[in-house]
DNA sequence: AACACCGCTGAAAACGTTTTAGGATGTGTT
DNA sequence: AACACATCCTAAAACGTTTTCAGCGGTGTT
């Protein structure tokens, strides 16, 4: 019963332990694992049964050491709790999963400080790249200090045109919600959204406007309703828009829980949804959408592709290419609060 | 114009720029930097200072490498859009944020496979230890192979007991829900959960009979009409509860989303809440809860501090402590559908 | 003036891997 | 039999840091 020579005691196994085991020197057993240089297949073999044998598994640091590249990533969001991070975040690490690379999450709560202080964190961990993802669209300031490795920013767009930048189209988003209600007949149209302050609702707005411009037509009670993104503002805006301009037969709400409220109010004042008026929100928040009484129709902004998209970009940069700033129009999800024409 | 001669070119500085700069050896530079040994304070300065100008970061991989330590530790969620999953993240983000060390996110979507491949990946980049977060209560298989570093289960216990699990106490949540609608001087309670394959939706029915039990009562309808965990299963059920049970002046929800499911029915049939019924759900879910009409109360089961906790109890084990299993009460956050007495 | 001692610094080894350059072995050619 | 040449393998260097140990100069003691 003599202890196996080659098992290592109570220590992960190194690249030592099975070149022992197999026989060869650590260079051979290298170059066997990786398939790198000229190994015969009899030796590659062996080596391979050893690893196996021994659960080897080779000690990233010392290879990102040597070869600069870790196959590490940082991820640094501003707000985890939000929910527009969160798909964003699968997405990116979707589109790395596949391969050898790991992600570094890090949340800075918005905070400046805190922010550089991750940066650093990531750097001295050498990542090979960063991802920056913000939860409202306004553009942000880029981040500081000299960064020696690519970044790339999603939704919330870099505030430097010369970053990388990954967005949505909020402009087409409300052209689509809009869009969507005259394909349903509708004629006089309302839209009722979150705060002026924020880009997002602005951009939406825009869309809105110069799509029933275009339509010949303008906005029930000629400007965007701009409150907060709730549903107790959908509730109070939506009272507001049947009480003083009753022949309005459509609303594009701003966000999913505005549409929720304008539901509720619609019901209380018996305005039948969607045979009398078409509701649209913007989100597409599963939970808050897909379980109203009717079901809201929604726009969907495709977070977790535009989190993919980043992540194949950030792949492309860290290999040397140049890639531009893209913005991904979102789609229209159809469900009961809506009645399409035909 | 001669180049400064300790600027590197265009790489991340190094301890030897540092030293260089500082006119000293690297084994002087690391000590200053590191305040390990004895080194004169002029000497530590000068360090200091050149080590501030070339904005140096130690290459945390060399260090891991060396100590064997990374600081680095890996986070395994099943679930990333699950919503448990994220307040559990970002309390264990909470405990490690402010210390040196960094979280690797791995979302293993409840597949084996996955798991086990990023198991791999982890381990060969030498993290510290493990969190494995799961997104339901029923106790899952530890992870497989034998993981040379600690690991903490958290929401999701380990089914086996030897493990360290830090979980949510349901049979407690079912307990406080129902004391508080005793409370509120309800005496004919109803409970409307999610599905019986949940230990969740058990564990909750169970601390709901017997607190109603030591009361003297039983439930309405004697039995917890388990559904599914959402809004419509919400109306249906108390619409049959309603009908069947008149005499019902308090509903106990598994999830808030029943709750507002059984609101919308009790608004419907007339009944006011909370005058003449109490409504309280579970999970406090904001968006859900907070903005329903009226406000839902509901058992918070503080996930963020069982992510915090499990943080620290890693951080133990790794420091070669031996940490138990943890079960963390929730707590009832009071709005407007339920009305204490008093 | 010789000695011990203290405080500070530097040379070198170590962590585990990959890569380069060169060595050993064997085969075919003259 | 000597040579050129593949083929396969190994020794050693390198990545950037921390740590150990020895050395060096200066200070106080005898």
């Amino acid at each position: 019963m003599t202890t196996e020579s080659a098992v290592p005691a109570n220590r992960p196994p190194r690249l030592t332990d099975v070149a022992r085991l197999a026989g060869v020197s650590v260079a051979t057993a290298s170059k066997a694992i990786n398939g790198r240089g000229e190994v015969r297949a009899a030796t590659r073999v062996r080596v391979l049964e050893a690893a196996e044998l021994l659960s080897f598994a080779p000690n990233a640091l010392a290879r990102g050491l040597l070869s600069g590249r870790t196959g590490t990533v940082g991820l640094l969001t501003s707000d985890l709790e939000g929910r527009f991070s969160i798909p964003i975040l699968m997405g990116a690490e979707d589109a790395f999963g596949a391969g050898q690379v790991s992600v570094f999450l890090c949340d800075a709560r918005g905070d400046a400080i805190r922010e550089k202080h991750h940066v650093q964190a990531l750097l001295s961990r050498r990542v090979d790249g960063l991802i920056v993802v913000g939860s409202r669209t306004d553009p942000r300031p880029p981040l500081a200090g000299n960064i020696p490795v690519p970044v790339v920013y999603v939704y919330a767009p870099s505030a430097d045109p010369a970053d990388i930048s990954i967005t949505v189209d909020n402009v087409g988003g409300g052209r689509l919600a809009i869009e969507h209600l005259l394909a349903c007949g509708r004629r006089s149209i309302a839209h009722i959204t979150g705060e002026a302050g924020f880009q997002a609702a602005r951009d939406r707005a825009a869309g809105a406007a110069a799509t029933l411009a275009a339509a010949g037509l303008s906005m029930v009670g000629d400007r965007p309703y701009f409150g907060s993104w709730d549903e107790s503002w959908g509730r109070a805006a939506a009272r507001m828009v049947v009480e003083q301009h009753p022949e309005v037969d459509g609303i594009f709400c701003g966000s999913d829980q505005i549409a929720r409220g304008v539901l509720e109010t619609l019901r209380d004042v018996g305005r039948d949804v969607p045979r009398a008026i078409s509701v649209i929100g913007f989100d597409n928040w599963e939970a808050i959408a897909a379980h109203a009484r009717p079901r809201v129709t929604s726009i969907d902004m495709n977070l977790k592709h535009l989190g993919a998209v980043a992540g194949k970009r950030l792949f492309a940069a860290i290999d040397g290419a140049v890639p531009s700033s893209e913005e991904f129009p979102g789609r229209v999800v159809i469900r009961e609060s809506t009645l399409p024409i035909g």
